[in-house]
DNA sequence: CGGAGAAGGTAAAACGTTCTACTGGTGAGG
DNA sequence: CCTCACCAGTAGAACGTTTTACCTTCTCCG
C-alpha cells in the first residue's frame, strides 16, 4: 500500500525526480556523489520502480512473451527453463503462454502478450500458418521462432536438424548390422516427424538399401501407450532387427512390450528413441537416443529476440540450426 | 509501431475516450448503440488496449507471479499447467520465476514480481523462511503458497497431505506382505521426504510394527541416478521385502538396479514410487506410486489468490489439503 | 407543474515514469 | 575577454488509461 515514488526518493535526496531516473537507467550521467545518495535514499525507503509507468512513458517494456505448444512435455519444459534462465539473467521477466495444441488458444495468449506490450514473443508455433505473427510484428513486436526452421528472411528462427538427426539415428543403427528397420512415428503431419523420416530414408541410400525396406508404423499420438500399441503390431507382423522411434516416449512404450513378450533388446532387436529425455537413461534397458540442445535452443533463441529488441539498426536476422547428437547405450549395444 | 490508442477510436466512434474506457471495463453502463458503435470502432481500427497505462492508472495489474523451485521437475510443470489454465480463463498473464533452488535467485524473481506489479504472486517456497513474503504482502501483492501447508493464518496456502501420502504407500506395502521395509529418500531437511517418512512409521505402528525397523537410505539428491546408488547400498546390506521411494525418480533408479542384479519385482522384493510421474506407468515393470493432484493445486492456487485480490472484503484465508492417491500397478502385485 | 432521480455521456485530473529542452557553472582555446 | 563545449542537474510535458465530478436530458410521480 505505503508504495514509494520516485518523487519521494528525489526529496529525501535533494534531488530532481528526473535525476533519480538517471540514477536508475544511465548512472555514468550522474555525478558519483549525487549517485550514492540517491542510491541510499532508494534503500532506505524501499523504492521499486514502477514498472507499467516506465513501460508507458519508455515505450517498451522489460519482458518478453513465450508461447509453447505444451508445457508438459520435458522438451519445451527444457527449452522453457533456457528462456527463463537468459530473460532473468538481462534483467527481463517472462511470460508464459500454454497453447495445449488449440490455435484458439495461441491466440488468446498471443493477445494477452500484445496487451502486456512484451517487447518480443518466443513461439514454438502450434501450426504452420504463420500470419497472424506478422500482426504482432506490425506492432512492434519482434518474434522470434522455436523448434522452426523459419523459412523466411524477416524473422529470426531456432532449430535443430531432424533431417541429420533422423540419419544419424538409422546410421547408428545400419552400422550395428541391422538390414531391416522400422519407423515408429506420430503423426507425418507433424513436421519432426516427417524430416527425421526424411532423414532415416536417406541413410539407408547412403547404406546402398533400399529406401522401401523402411517399414513405417505411424500413431496417432507420440506417447508411451501409443508405442505399446506400434510394438503389438510388430511383433503380429514379424519383427525387424532395428527399431528408431519418433521420440523416447514411443519408444519407452516398445521397449516395454518387447520386454514383456520375452524379446531380447538389443540382442534380437535393437532400438533407438529421440530427444534423450532424462528417463532415456533409467529405463531397464538403457536407451539409445539423439540429444537435442533444448536448453541451448531456448538460450539461444531468448539472445536473438533481446539483440533484435536491443540493436533494432544492426540486428541481422538468423536462422540457426542445432545438430542432435547421438547417444549410444545399451539398446544398441 | 502504428499503435492507436483509446483516443482514436473515440474520435471514430463519436464519443469521448471516458465511454470507450466504459465499454471495456463496465459495458452495462452504456447505451447499447453506442457500445455497439464503439466495439466496432475497436475492431476496425484493431486497437488493443494498453496493459501497462491501465495498471499505472488503475493501480492494479492483470497478471499472476509464479515462483517454482525447479520447473525441470514433472511435478512442478504439472502445477504450472494448471496455473497457466486457470489465470488465462480468468484474462491473467502468468509470469514465471524459476528459482532452481537458489535462493538469491528466487529473491531476484521477486523482485521482478514486485517491479511488474503483479497483482498476487503464487510460491513453492526454496526454504522455510518465509519472511521476505511480507515484504510483498506490505506492498499490496498476495501470496498464496503452494505445495507448503502455511502455517499462519494470515495467508492462503496448497498443500498435499505427504504425511497421509507417507502412510498410505507403506500400509500398501505392509498389505502385501512385506513386514522389513526400507525408505529411500531425499535429504531430510526437505519437508517433503521428513514427512513422507513420518507417515511411513505411523503405518508401521498402526501394523503393531516396531518403527525402528524402517531402515532409512538418505541420498543427497532426489534423482534416478541417487536411487541406482541407494539400490546398490541395499544389495551390499542385504535386501528388505519392500522399498518406499520418496520419488519416482528415485524408484526408476532403483529399480533397474535391482532388475539388473537379477532381483524380481515384485516377487523378491516390492517397489513403491511417490508423484506418479508419466513414466512410472510406462517402466519395465510398470511401478506403484502416490499421485498427487498436481493440475487441480495449481488451479486451486491460482483461484485462491484471484479471489483474494477480487473480494479482498469477504475474502477468508483457506488451507486447502489434498489427499494423495494411491496407484497400485506391477512393481507391488 | 415542479422536483427527484436515473440514464448516458463528457471533460479533465490523475497514475509514476522518462525524455526533451533548458539553465547555470566551469574550463579550454583562440 | 569572448566563445564554445561540456558537465550536472532541473522543470515540465508527455505516455494511454481510468476515474471523479459534473452536465444534460428524460421519465416518473405526487
Amino acid at each position: 500500500m505505503a508504495t514509494v515514488s520516485i518523487k519521494e526518493v528525489a526529496a529525501r535526496a535533494g534531488v530532481s525526480p528526473g535525476t533519480v531516473s538517471n540514477v536508475l537507467n544511465r548512472p555514468a550521467k550522474v555525478a558519483p556523489g549525487t549517485r550514492e545518495r540517491v542510491r541510499r535514499a532508494i534503500h532506505e525507503l524501499g523504492f521499486v520502480r514502477h514498472g507499467s509507468a516506465s513501460t508507458l512513458r519508455a515505450g517498451h517494456s522489460r519482458t518478453v512473451g513465450l508461447s509453447v505448444i505444451d508445457i508438459g512435455n520435458p522438451f519445451f519444459t527444457e527449452i522453457a527453463a533456457g528462456v527463463e534462465e537468459m530473460a532473468s539473467e538481462r534483467g527481463y521477466a517472462v511470460i508464459l503462454g500454454n497453447s495445449a495444441g488449440s490455435r484458439t488458444k495461441e491466440e488468446r495468449n498471443l493477445r494477452v502478450l500484445a496487451e502486456q506490450r512484451v517487447r518480443g514473443v518466443l513461439i514454438t508455433p502450434s501450426d504452420q500458418d504463420l500470419a497472424r505473427l506478422d500482426r504482432l510484428r506490425e506492432r512492434g513486436i519482434s518474434v522470434v521462432l522455436v523448434d522452426h526452421p523459419g523459412h523466411r528472411p524477416d524473422q529470426c528462427a531456432v532449430a535443430v536438424d531432424d533431417v541429420a538427426g533422423g540419419r544419424a539415428a538409422v546410421a547408428h543403427l545400419l552400422a550395428g548390422g541391422a538390414r531391416h528397420v522400422a519407423y515408429v512415428t506420430g503423426p507425418l503431419t507433424i513436421r519432426q516427424c516427417a524430416e527425421r523420416r526424411q532423414g532415416a530414408l536417406a541413410a539407408l541410400e547412403a547404406a546402398g538399401l533400399d529406401p522401401d525396406r523402411l517399414e513405417i508404423v505411424e500413431t496417432a499420438a507420440m506417447t508411451a501407450r501409443a508405442g505399446e500399441r506400434a510394438a503389438g503390431d510388430l511383433l503380429r507382423d514379424g519383427l525387424p532387427e532395428a527399431i528408431f522411434c519418433a521420440n523416447d516416449l514411443l519408444a519407452l512404450g516398445v521397449l516395454r512390450t518387447l520386454l514383456q513378450a520375452g524379446v531380447r533388446v538389443p540382442d534380437d532387436v535393437a532400438l533407438m528413441g529421440y530427444d534423450d529425455i532424462d528417463f532415456a537413461a533409467a529405463s531397464a534397458v538403457s536407451l539409445s537416443s539423439m540429444r537435442q540442445p533444448t536448453h541451448q535452443l531456448g538460450r539461444t533463441a531468448t539472445e536473438l529476440l533481446l539483440d533484435e529488441c536491443d540493436n533494432p539498426g544492426t540486428h541481422a536476422h538468423q536462422h540457426i540450426m542445432f545438430q542432435a547428437e547421438l547417444v549410444a547405450r545399451e539398446s544398441t549395444r
